[in-house]
DNA sequence: CATGAATGAGTATTCATTCAT
DNA sequence: CATGAATGAATACTCATTCAT
């Protein structure tokens, strides 16, 4: 590819990544792509095969770069609990950062078994990577323990995500209670007595 | 409503259920759901005002039967730790019981404000139920807390949804998996000295 | 179906007609064929079920027409000459009467099994009721004998189709001709000296 | 014209043959021309003007080689019926040996005006060559009959081209029976009682 | 209440052709 | 002469919804 091959191919990328993001799959037409990257609609085709693939072009991107930015931050910090920490603010910050761009992950194709293949597969990824974690915390059913805390901070995403008047703070806050609850668990948490809650299995 | 109204209503719902749930939205015509439920196409639209209001109508009756078997079951038991137990195997076995049907909330309609509305009253429902089980534990935070819990809860029930080798036996495992991590957290769910994780805040 | 419906088909059908008859396959527009059946364009597919199936019932409608006023004119009428004259007139003047449908033949749609097969049919139900009148006749190799007049004949006919200045007079006179060089053959048809030809095999 | 031009522009013909040949004007793409013939999708244009313009090129070459080996083949025998089996022999033949290549005339281009004179030039021309050979012999209405001598070659072809299982003894029967039956008539070709055929105009 | 025939808006994709290099 | 990246016109078909009966 030509330099001027890999800009047109980004600018595809940025362009449907955009409309993507604030309009979903469905309401994006290619011909709008096409006009926002500032080329010919048929052009577009010379890049991608389709709309589908464009959107899995563009999902790919995305995640990828979530799992790459993920693993920079944890090769710079070294305790466990400093880690799980890590892994919460990357979580819920990428999205806060995103807030402009849900429909990508809201409202995607229905039907394609390449999109649902691959957002497998990004789902193992990211939990390995916070297996790995776990692990060398020593911790047992880590795979268990890692999409708990995966769906934990998923959950609590999503009000940055929907709530417009949220604040970066507010996130910071998330970020702290997620890894205090994770790590501790409810009775850590908690300011009833401790008798209320079972102490062991 | 006469009887044979109700049981026509009933019919329809019925026959969208099913089709919504084993097609998704966009892939479930009404024609077909008027011949399942045996009545002719415009007879639908006597009984629901378009295709999306019949959606809404037919996630409506499904969740509201998820929060009113929570409520029953909850009310039948005494501990918090029972009770965070009834509210994992609930939402784990409710799946599990509605395998076949998983279209019906991964291919929902993309660009319908109400049914937005409708699954965000749903989830501050069903996060009250659990913040009031919380907050007889005497818990802080308790909507973050339950957040955190729903979320975990639902991270763990896809591989439920989508591997068809998932047993029962496996799903009570992870119901209890779910909810002594929970309660003791990662501190407590692991055979890791305790030293490597940070004992308070 | 109603008569109403009945009606449409056959609106459709003629509409059709027209279109294919002048443009051929590939210019036609099914929205121009709704506009001129004076019905609207999701009304054709009601019928047809999509552009190949209608050009397919229109062709049909023709050659049917073309075999039933065949097997009527034959019907009524005596000698093994005065059948074959029927014949000949019935190629070159059914062709003069729709001297302005020619893309019907040749401009059909290009890959279309069903019709190429329905045209193997329709031709071999064209050599049969030949090959009928040639055996009563007590013809040897008749369906050789029923191809061969049949594609004089089409040969024939082409200025009747091309040659806009083309005269009824002269389409007589072709038929007159056509059956006359069949039955006795070139040396009968020859003021040269027989000599010339060979006087049999 | 160079010869290296001369090379390409007989190259582009070839690959254009084989493709117009087995796939047909529109299912053959100027990039798979180009691609088989070995250059760039943008040298096709430097030869040919457009897609029609090559496929009459094709259509032409081809024609012209019909037409010119059949020439050289008349001036090497004498009588009138030698000449009529030499006509039936080349006809039968050449479509014989180009069984692989029936779309180049089944499906030509819709519209081309350009084209349609050019197949009726060649139709000129096919005849004016069976009408010397028949005026030669004496006849009258010598266009009509060679018109008819066409006809009938071309509909016994049609079986050799969509035939798989036709064999050349089979061809060479029905060149006899087509001389035979075009010279003596049905009278001379059947077995039935002459009365039961008028003898005369 | 029930029917089902009729409507018509809406869009991805291909491929012949061009022209800057 | 040769290239191949870029262009953009052109069109069948579906299906939710309506409304006359």
């Amino acid at each position: 590819m030509s330099s001027a091959s890999i800009h047109k191919h980004t600018a595809i990328l940025d362009a449907a990544y955009e409309l993507f993001g604030s309009g979903g799959f469905y309401e994006t037409k290619m011909s709008e792509v096409a006009e926002r990257a500032g080329i010919a609609k048929g052009t577009v085709y010379l890049y991608f095969k389709n709309k589908e693939d464009l959107f899995m072009a563009v999902t790919r991107r995305d995640c990828e770069g979530f799992l790459q930015q993920l693993e920079v931050k944890l090769q710079a910090c070294g305790s466990l609990a400093e880690k799980l920490s890590v892994i919460a603010a990357h979580h819920l910050f990428y999205y806060y950062e995103r807030k402009q761009h849900t429909k990508l992950f809201f409202r995607a194709p229905n039907n394609n078994p390449e999109l649902v293949a691959y957002m497998a597969l990004f789902m193992e990824e990211y939990m390995q990577a916070v297996v790995k974690v776990l692990l060398e915390g020593g911790a047992s059913e880590p795979e268990l323990m890692a999409q708990s805390y995966i769906g934990m901070l998923d959950r609590l995403k999503m009000d940055i995500l929907f709530d417009p008047s949220f604040t970066e703070e507010e996130a910071h806050k998330r970020k702290k209670f997620a890894a205090g609850l994770f790590i501790r668990g409810a009775v850590g948490s908690m300011n009833a007595s401790p008798g209320d809650l079972p102490a062991g299995p």
